[in-house]
DNA sequence: CCACCTGGTTACCAGTTGGATACTCTGAAA
DNA sequence: TTTCAGAGTATCCAACTGGTAACCAGGTGG
């Protein structure tokens, strides 16, 4: 992913209109993009997460660590997340059906218009 | 898919297991698979999809048409749903999440149980 | 000693999803 | 004429999800 942004996933986020869900909630999948370039702090996270609350923010985290996907580490004053094997399994399928859903983004569209 | 049996979507089918979800809702792949064949009309989808009440089936089905991936036919007494070409293009994308799923299977059930 | 930063937690609430159950409408069949 | 099959609707309700707002505990810098 390019650089993390603040408020990178705002409402208007073409990614709400994908017919799919990859993680085991709402905010899993840009969990997984945020994580994608190396390990990130709770805080760090919360810059391009902007709109998602700690409270959320942290039942994502702990709903991906659960599933494998995501490993939590603490020491003192410092907690990072990083991706597992599996996590960057999981992120590289989201990215396969991103191109599949770029490729016919028209039809996509029209169809939610129409 | 293999031949359409009854109630093929029981309360154990693994794919509850699976981080992810196609299509608009609960039911979405599910359906996409029954459809996979060829046309079915409404009856004929009540009988794998068992466990999925009238309302929520013509819910998931109508979901499904609003975004283009069915294409619903009514000639006198007979109502046919089909998959469309980007409904089969989904579908597809399903099964590459599969695929990937069956792979890491082991890894993916550790992760839940331990 | 006090404020502040990090990494959360708690309590509460609203909206959405999905399920249970019962009912309906239309046109053919007997 | 009643009945039946097909294709749904109509209500109601419980559970789940996500969001708001406020709070907190432990270490750090001044």
């Amino acid at each position: 992913m390019e650089a993390l942004r603040a408020d990178m996933f705002e409402e208007i986020c073409p990614s709400t209109l994908l017919p799919f869900r990859i993680g085991p909630d709402k905010w899993s999948a840009a969990v997984l993009r945020c994580l994608e370039d190396g390990p990130r702090r709770f805080s760090e996270l919360r810059v391009p997460l902007a709109r998602v609350t700690p409270k959320v923010l942290t039942q994502s985290l702990r709903a991906l660590e659960r599933d494998g996907f995501v490993r939590r580490t603490a020491e003192a004053r410092r907690v990072t997340y990083e991706l597992t094997d599996l996590g960057h399994g999981l992120l590289k399928q989201l990215y396969v059906l991103c191109d599949w859903s770029s490729e016919h983004w028209d039809e996509l569209l029209e169809a939610r218009e129409g």
